[in-house]
DNA sequence: GCCGTTTTCGGCCCGACTGTTTTCAGTCG
């Protein structure tokens, strides 16, 4: 291969091309444009590479890449460019794409600005417009005014700040917003009922946008109310029906109101996802129903078909109730028409949590928790566990002998098995979450792992590493046989590392045959095993452990997290092993 | 350019809001 394109690279190029047929002839190319940004969509949804699936020969089959788009990738990888799309972008001047990434640019205004002004050099075509606007030049400009420059000037320093098309934020950051903000709505007479959509209610890992519903009878009321937002820093639009605000923190929040009689229709729509909504409109186009934010209309009559709840709304199309996570266009509306749903793991189910560090002095390599082993299981109790495993992290190697590792392994059997005796309503398990140094071996000498009941293994250190060494060191140390579960597997920190490049179907394989776990991690930042790959490896018939990676007995009520993610992934009370009851769960550990 | 439980040809989701306009273009979700 004579290159190393990244999914965003690629996506990004598609996009490119979508702007490029945009620029050209917005109405001849339209199909054409909708494809390509269909496509970039997929891809960026992808976890495996699409140049190891050209590697594989696997391009094809990809949903919303046919013979055209797989063909320019294939020439992509082979040659380092492709014909085709370089003859759609070639009169493109390069600025254009640019100022594609700031919000509220367009490929029309960007291309407009770009070739009047003669904007040539792309490292500061941001600079040269916010020079334009402050010099007045741009309002001068056909199809613009006083009000285009001074949003474009804004438009520019938000960018600046952070504010781009792409920029998302962890979920559980989002959540926090979002209750806030609606917490603030309920205070409003006006306010029926107030309800977080879009990728909030999908349980995304990342969040871009807040989508807030609101049912009412008054919507101007609440709209008025809505911009009266202690916290706001702008008005983004306010119009009839819905508005948009930037808060202080520079996040934007959306609102969408609705009638209460109409409200199943409003709650379906601003759920999502795009992809979801699409193919079910095109699935009611073809029975002759017409979907939208208000209803149903049946094509040839104009009445308008209004729905209190989302249950009705599917229901009327013939579709079961479909859970929001799994809203993204896999297969879901096909299941849904069959009944055929999967019924997905709920936090109710949980019955222990196993990756649980606590303050207990082990001397560890890396961080200590901060709550003693008995509060631990008092909060256990508090949320209804039958069991609890203990797993801090092994204790550092560099800085004891094997004989003083061995010693501080045997001091704390003996003071878990001491717990036990005191704590007779949660079951204790003995756990160690062991590192897999960079060759594969896991950090402490056999010896010393008689004392635990089973290991979590992870990747702490050195991070980068080619693809095939980084599989053959998680699988030899996931071969150990008292390991048992992959904490963290990819150890992605979301928006600080990317996760660590392996063979994951090689590794989902092997956990599948060998009887490995793989761990679902609630912290907020990590969410990982991310939720598409959830679903890859619980086709290959993976089984997980969601955990809660707690280093405060605060962080045990996070396991909501992981279950979303789970949930994501398709899972099912059944693919999930800690919510079997203790006896065997325990025997799945030491069997 | 993609796709198929009416189709391998002939369709392709539906609407809000703003700004610069007198009926629409552009962007966004």
């Amino acid at each position: 291969m004579k290159n190393d394109f990244s999914n965003e690279k690629i996506a990004q190029l598609l996009r490119d091309v979508a702007a490029s047929y945009t620029i050209q002839n917005e109405g001849k190319f339209r199909f054409q444009i909708i494809a390509y940004q269909k496509a970039a969509d997929t891809i960026e949804g992808m976890t495996q590479q699409l140049r190891d699936l050209y590697s594989e020969d696997k391009l094809d089959n990809i949903p919303g890449i046919g013979t055209s788009i797989s063909a320019s990738l294939k020439e992509l990888f082979s040659t380092g460019k492709v014909n085709h799309f370089e003859s759609i972008m070639k009169d493109i001047p390069t600025p254009v794409f640019r100022l594609l990434e700031v919000p509220t640019f367009g490929p029309k205004k960007a291309y407009k600005l770009v070739t009047k002004f003669k904007l040539a050099n792309p490292d500061t075509v941001f600079e040269d417009v916010k020079k334009l606007a402050e010099e007045g030049r741009i309002a001068e400009l056909e199809g613009f005014g006083q009000k285009s420059e001074a949003d474009i000037l804004r438009a520019l320093e938000e960018f600046k700040k952070g504010k781009t098309k792409t920029n998302r934020m962890p979920y559980p950051f989002a959540f926090e917003l979002a209750e806030k903000m609606i917490e603030y709505l309920k205070k409003s007479p006006d306010v029926v009922e107030a309800f977080p959509l879009g990728s909030l209610r999908r349980k995304r890992s990342t969040i871009g946008d807040i989508d807030i519903a609101v049912a009412t009878k008054k919507p101007q009321k609440v709209l008025d109310y809505f911009i009266d937002y202690p916290y706001l820093e702008r008005i983004i639009e306010k119009g009839t029906a819905t508005s948009s605000i930037l808060t202080a923190g520079g996040k934007q929040i959306d609102l969408m109101t609705q009638n209460p009689d109409g409200f199943g229709s409003l709650l379906q729509h601003f759920t999502g996802s795009k992809q979801h909504n699409v193919h079910l409109r095109e699935y009611a186009l073809r029975k002759g129903l017409s979907l939208s934010e208000y209803g149903i209309k049946e094509k040839d009559k104009g009445v308008q078909k209004k729905f209190k709840t989302e249950e009705d709304f599917y229901q009327f199309l013939g579709l079961d109730w479909i859970p929001p996570e799994i809203r993204e266009d896999e297969g879901e509306i096909e299941l849904a028409l069959k009944h055929n749903l999967p019924k997905l793991v709920e936090l109710k189910d949980i019955k222990g949590d196993l990756h649980i560090h606590s303050s207990y002095p082990i001397e560890p390599s890396h961080d200590l928790g901060r709550t003693s082993m008995s509060d631990l299981l008092e909060k256990a109790k508090e949320l209804h566990y039958e069991y609890l495993g203990f797993s801090e992290h092994n204790p550092s190697v560099g800085n004891h002998s094997e004989k003083e590792i061995y010693q501080i392994m045997k001091k704390r059997h003996k003071y878990i098995e001491d717990i036990k005796k005191y704590n007779k309503s949660i079951r204790v398990i003995n756990l160690l979450e062991t590192d897999i140094l960079a060759d594969g071996k896991v950090a402490l000498p056999d010896n010393c792992l008689e004392f635990v009941d089973g290991l979590i293994v992870s990747v702490h250190s050195v991070f980068s590493m080619d693809k095939e060494k980084m599989t053959k060191r998680i699988l030899k140390g996931l071969s150990h046989p008292k390991a048992k579960i992959l904490a963290h597997p990819t150890a992605r920190l979301i928006n600080q590392r990317e996760g660590l490049t392996a063979d994951w179907n090689q590794v989902f394989e092997f956990a599948a045959t060998n009887n490995k776990a793989l761990e679902i991690n609630s912290w907020p930042t990590r969410l990982d095993l991310p939720d598409t790959l959830v679903k890859q490896a619980k086709e290959m018939g993976v089984k997980f452990v969601i955990d809660t990676d707690t280093h405060d007995v605060i962080h045990m009520n996070n396991m909501l997290y992981g279950v979303s993610v789970a949930r994501r992934g398709w899972c099912t009370k059944e693919d999930i092993l800690n919510t079997l009851p203790f006896e065997k769960f325990y025997k799945w550990l030491t069997q």
